[in-house]
DNA sequence: GCCAACGTTGGC
DNA sequence: GCCAACGTTGGC
């Protein structure tokens, strides 16, 4: 059974925009053991909400993984991490900002909301719909 | 193995 | 630009 995730960028690196027009993209650069975990688990056909830092701060759109945890193979690239493909699935037709997360009753357990700083996490199929709905995703 | 210091991320 | 949260590092 697929599972629903949320990935967070920072659009100044790599926007949902840049995914749309590449259509397809390696999510790698993830430096961060819980994130890596979370990687881990990520499997072929789970779905992704986009979330932007820093300006945006704001849910983009969603992206359906197309291939699972694999080693990073940059030879730079130190220790043991790991990234996945992702392709763009579809932008919202409203964003979704953090404010609207964080007064919607329903999504009061987002790990976004409690743990910030983290990069790959978790949401619930309830969540993903919730946050689906909110930017006029037709499911 | 603990804890203080420091660095980084991200929101405001 | 500041501050809070949290992860990492290094001394003991």
């Amino acid at each position: 059974m697929a599972s629903t995730w949320l990935l967070k960028t920072e659009p100044d690196t790599y926007s949902f925009a840049q995914l749309l027009k590449d259509r397809k993209t390696n999510w790698n650069d993830v430096r961060n053991y819980q994130a890596r975990n979370f990687l881990r688990e990520i499997k072929v056909g789970d779905r992704c909400l986009i979330y932007h830092s820093g300006d945006d701060k704001a849910v983009v759109g969603t992206a359906v993984v197309t291939k699972s945890a694999y080693p990073d193979p940059d030879p730079e690239v130190k220790g043991d991490w790991v990234q996945v493909d992702v392709k763009a699935e579809k932008p919202f037709a409203t964003p979704v900002p953090l404010s609207t997360l964080k007064a919607t009753a329903k999504l009061k357990g987002l790990l976004l909301i409690r743990q910030s700083r983290l990069s790959v996490m978790p949401v619930t199929e309830e969540e993903f719909k919730t946050i689906g709905a909110l930017g006029g995703a037709s499911a």
